[in-house]
DNA sequence: GATGATTATGTTAGTACTTACATATCACTT
DNA sequence: AAGTGATATGTAAGTACTAACATAATCATC
């Protein structure tokens, strides 16, 4: 399931999605049983069936829902027949909900129900019901102790505030190289043949032929790379540019697009180009902010498949110039 | 939490609580980081933004909602500016979604915060969030192997079809009569010592003094219990009744109670008293029922400190003639 | 006993879904 | 080409909640 390879991020949905299966089946039990109750007003109902009478907002602290969610289910409730309001003599601003006779008998009856329902729950998600509801109540005190938006604010503000660096090439971040690369390129196109030879061995396809290789890193972490690749004497290819996907948004592209360029400077390049694909408009429009200008046509003699779009740099001075 | 005494009973309730939670934690996130974008338009954006343009079918089977609930979605995104629809030239009935540049910018800047989230609710939950998000996925395949309302149908039946019998006091069933009692003890009141000692020996502190214990077996399980004590010759105290849990509603205490006032009758008694408490409504009702009266007070020398009811029994014939 | 704050509930409006139905298109068969 | 069933989407009505507000009773303080 797609969902599911989002991990924390979908626990919402996920959640409700099972939630809303459990209501389902237990309506469509009730049904085959012939028992006229509806799954909602089972928390409800069994609170005051096993608690006796209760006032709205002492029910909907114990079933964990709001105090109007309580009153509008009451209405229904009443309506058929399951529960009595009462004005509590010692303080009249309380309704105390009352099981009618009828709820009682009713509710009676449902003994051998529930029981199928603990037992078929258990027999259809085997342990997995049993790691399903203590995981449940783990989290649900968690919750309590430690809310969850100041941990994630908090998160975001560390995140932000880890320093980024750009640095240069060093043998322990080959593997990143290629696991950058890889996730980006998997994700829009495909991994082509060339591809696969140059992020296995950097060394060789860019630093051997005088190119410069260059790393984002943030809190110990490599999370972006970039590659200047000697084509030609003074001709330089940007290429390789990828940030991974949870750093995105974090202006690490250009951190390392203003860096490469700064390199390709201080070797006093002659020439710039880079090769990309339209689809990436978020990459191209940054391409052009830091002056790579659109050429008509592709690049002759590319090789890549995947490229339709042909840039090359004129530095801000030559701009003004020309 | 009250709930989770329900076990599988409210897996519905909670699972929804604990949903809103996320939601809601998500909503509050993006409104604190300025982004304009809400909790519940995450799958589908999310889906489009890593896969590409999709229809509207496509969309709803990943994320798991029903097609309408994404064309709604739909509705309030385009409305946002975040997503075009566009017809699917080779299939006129499609409608592809395909993300806005508004979107796309909107999205990327949403990196770090999603990364946030994911650190924030680990840490909030710690292990357990591993263990829920494990849970889930297991759980979301079982109801897809094996279904649960015929699961819990099946279990139903086989209650039902399960013949309830009362038997009287063997040696095997000394446990029993301890765990049924300390269960039901410890749920409404808490134990006490002169419980213990009595549930502990039954033969000795039952039998010996000529008394009668009963207990009710379904499926070869024992299931509830009841107890008639001998207090002075001819002179019996019901006492000790009590039924699993998990088989309330079957009828079982009911049955228990014909057939300890069957054996008070056979033995010739001529007194037949019970101490029991007010919170037990439902099993006062019952005890009324089969020919209990209630006495004012409680009973001189009574040796339960729970006990505020005093009930005598006057068998049917008595009370047509009084 | 007047007052202001607090508490308990009810009410209204809105949201996010669902189910059920309607409509449009496609893919086949004849 | 005309009809038929399947498919894809949209639309309408309904449900179960929430949030926000309104109302009423109680408590605390002087």
């Amino acid at each position: 399931m797609y969902l599911s390879t989002l991990a924390e991020l979908a626990l919402g949905s996920r959640l409700k999605a099972l939630s809303d299966q459990f209501y389902a089946a237990a309506d469509e039990v009730y049904r085959a049983c012939g028992a006229s109750i509806e799954s909602r007003w089972f928390p409800v109902l069994r609170y005051l069936w096993g608690n006796g009478p209760g006032t709205v907002g002492e029910v909907a602290a114990a079933i964990g829902q709001t105090h109007s969610a309580v009153s509008q289910l009451v209405d229904k409730l009443d309506a058929a027949g399951m529960v009595r309001r009462e004005r509590d003599p010692q303080d009249g601003r309380r309704s105390v909900l009352v099981l009618t006779d009828q709820a009682r008998k009713a509710l009676g009856a449902l003994g051998p129900i529930w029981q199928a329902i603990r037992r078929g729950v258990s027999a259809s998600l085997g342990e997995d019901g049993g790691r399903l509801l203590a995981a449940l109540a783990a989290c649900e005190e968690a919750l309590k102790e430690r809310p969850i938006v100041p941990a994630i604010l908090a998160e975001h503000a560390a995140l932000l505030a880890q320093p980024l660096e750009i640095v240069p090439y060093e043998p322990a971040l080959a593997g990143d190289f290629y696991r950058l690369n890889v996730q980006w390129l998997e994700r829009y196109f495909g991994v082509e043949d060339i591809d696969r030879q140059m992020l296995g061995d950097p060394e060789r396809y860019v630093l051997a032929p005088g190119g410069a290789l260059l790393f984002a890193r943030m809190g110990g972490q490599a999370i972006g790379t970039c590659a200047l690749l000697q084509e030609a004497p003074g001709v330089y290819e940007l290429s390789k540019m990828c940030v991974d996907d949870s750093y995105q948004g974090l202006g690490v592209g250009r951190k390392l697009l203003d860096a490469a360029i700064a390199e390709f400077h201080r070797r006093g390049g002659r020439e710039l180009f880079l090769e990309s694909n339209s689809k990436l408009r978020t990459a191209l429009r940054m391409y052009e902010q830091v002056g790579f200008e659109l050429q008509p046509g592709v690049r002759p003699g590319s090789h890549y498949q995947r490229s339709d779009v042909y840039m090359v740099y004129r530095a801000p001075a030559e701009r003004l110039a020309g």
